[in-house]
DNA sequence: CTGAAAGCGCTTACAG
DNA sequence: CTGAAAGCGCTTACAG
């Protein structure tokens, strides 16, 4: 591998001067410097990252921690892809690289990112699957590290956050269920400790009584995120004796499996029970009949965050606001047919 | 954020005799390493990445990179997350951190990955979505950097990877269709140049020539990889004149769309046309009539390409292996509902 | 068993 | 505009 002082001897120059002109220093001979850019690709010469981050006390790259569980494997689909198709090309405007952070199911979330915070792994970092008490947000105060969460915690949050407007999902459907006459209508929310379903059930709560409906607590139904929890809420709306006419789901892939319980028991989504899903994805349009659900672009999420992330950054003080983002992402109905019933 | 100099200050020891305990050598009084150990926790110390790597020559870490295109997007759903799991678990036993290293659509892979490898991002890489002629091979043989394909190419192999048995499935499938007596069957493959298509196609054709069925050029159907492009089969196979009885599929999802299509004409999946589907998710469980499709472990895929990184590289020794590792993963069938019928 | 020192590959004040 | 030198935070031969 060919280092900046191998590069330097083929031109004999010095090091530094490469370094400048590779750098873009205005103080470089523009002579020089095309003589370096050609020498520089002709050698395949790119800086060694490890003494670039040394000397520099940066990284020039962010993370992006993901927890890859059983339960977000069955329901994230392809939700992390199309964010990180925004992150890349909002960083990669700024030369950030993006680099993606398993962490395993056999490790604690908070020890994990307190690992790669301390060995200054990255410049800046991105967390999801927020809980509601959330270790990492102290953790990541304290280090002084810049960070944005893709999801509210439970706390006054001091701190950067990009979630989706679960309340504005809440209030449009239940909106719509009580414009077609539902009195009775269920939510699925998961039964993590994951800080969007306490959001989603308050949010739902009260959509209840801005529309004069009355809020039963059997009617919040814990599920798995997952295709098979949707399995488990058919189940549970089947056993009820007083059973809710609609239900709202807060994962998309919950759709899946209420939509084939309910097929088992020879009733179909919007004649039998309204249902209103979550996300639109490409699975929800192929459901038969059509799920009304909510859409959003996640390749704008992932520009959103790095964004929110870059105003964090004292590096880029072009961008930086003291005040931090703290963004609803919209959500927009889509009708289906799966909620088409009045009653 | 505290140094290793300041940890040998509090000490009131060398930094070299805290490197020493902290890494584990043999010639550090007990006592002493208890001490660092300690202070090391209290104090919240680990080194920092760069300056290790720098001096080591080497990372720690080893890139998976994907890419997050539209259409993987769109198929991948979960294979990614339960593969990383795999991977994060085996390499941690050796001390490496995976880190996924996302390519952008509007970046060319074979740039991308050149960028990563000459500034020595990582230690070794393990590429996915192999092409039938891929660039990135000689890129990663020239640099001299271990590697381990997912997926293979089509050029003679003289490099590690590890594959999924699309021989096998397409031979079971065939196999199955045939005793029950179905003689016009086809397949549909992914419509890029991706080279799993090629090897699926290739199986397929020979396959049908084992069971002595003809074959017949368009039933090789081409689409995308998703659930859309299960959709655009079913269309494609309803506007043929002589229609196959069966139809086997290469990806998970398009068998939700062909679920759909087949739905819209009034037909069922394993009454009016037999369909094998591919891997066993969650959505196929979920599909009904239940698809016949192929079960495998994502987790031990993931443990097997790490094994199989590992035999690469020298820096492991006693797992060193001089023949690359080259592995088909087997797939078992699931038997469904989708192929019940008898012609 | 421990300390002092060299050096990994860069970038960047500082002289000239 | 360029070169020589310092130094980022570690690890590791080398002395003692």
């Amino acid at each position: 591998m060919v280092g900046i002082r191998r590069l330097a001897q083929h031109l004999d120059i010095s090091i530094g001067t490469v370094s400048r002109a590779l750098n873009g220093r205005p103080d470089v001979n523009e002579e020089t410097r095309k003589r370096v850019l050609e020498a520089a690709a002709e050698l395949g010469y790119a800086p060694n990252q490890a003494g670039r981050s040394l000397r520099r006390g940066a990284t020039s790259a962010v993370g992006f921690m993901i927890e890859s569980n059983d339960e977000s494997e069955s329901n994230s689909d392809n939700f992390f892809l199309g964010v990180i198709g925004g992150l890349t090309g909002a960083l990669a405007q700024h030369n950030l690289d993006l680099v993606v952070l398993p962490c395993s199911t056999s490790e604690d979330p908070h020890d994990y990112l307190q690992r790669i915070v301390v060995r200054r792994l990255v410049d800046a970092v991105i967390i999801s699957a927020t809980q509601r008490n959330d270790r990492r947000i102290p953790l990541l105060k304290k280090a002084g590290i810049p960070f944005i969460a893709l999801g509210r915690t439970g706390g006054a949050d001091q701190h950067a956050w990009v979630d989706l407007d679960f309340e504005g999902v809440a209030h449009k459907a239940v909106a719509r269920l009580a414009a077609k006459g539902h009195k009775q209508i269920a939510v699925a929310v998961p039964d993590s400790d994951i800080n969007l379903g306490h959001v989603f059930r308050n949010a739902f709560v009260d959509a209840l009584a801005q529309n004069g409906l009355p809020f039963d607590p059997d009617f919040i139904i814990c599920a798995k995120s997952s295709e098979h929890g949707g399995y488990t809420v058919g189940d549970t709306l089947l056993a009820m004796k007083n059973r809710p006419t609609a239900v709202v789901l807060v994962y998309e892939m919950m759709a899946i499996g209420l939509y084939r319980r309910l097929s088992e028991a020879g009733l179909v989504p919007g004649r039998d029970l309204a249902v209103v899903g979550f996300r639109e994805g490409p699975l929800a349009r192929f459901l038969s009949p059509a799920l009304t659900c909510f859409r959003m672009s996640l390749l704008d999420l992932g520009t959103g965050l790095a964004e929110g992330l870059l105003a964090t950054m004292p590096a880029f003080p072009d961008l930086y606001r003291a005040e931090p983002v703290q963004k609803l992402w919209p959500m927009e109905l889509v009708e289906g047919e799966s909620d088409a019933m009045e009653v």
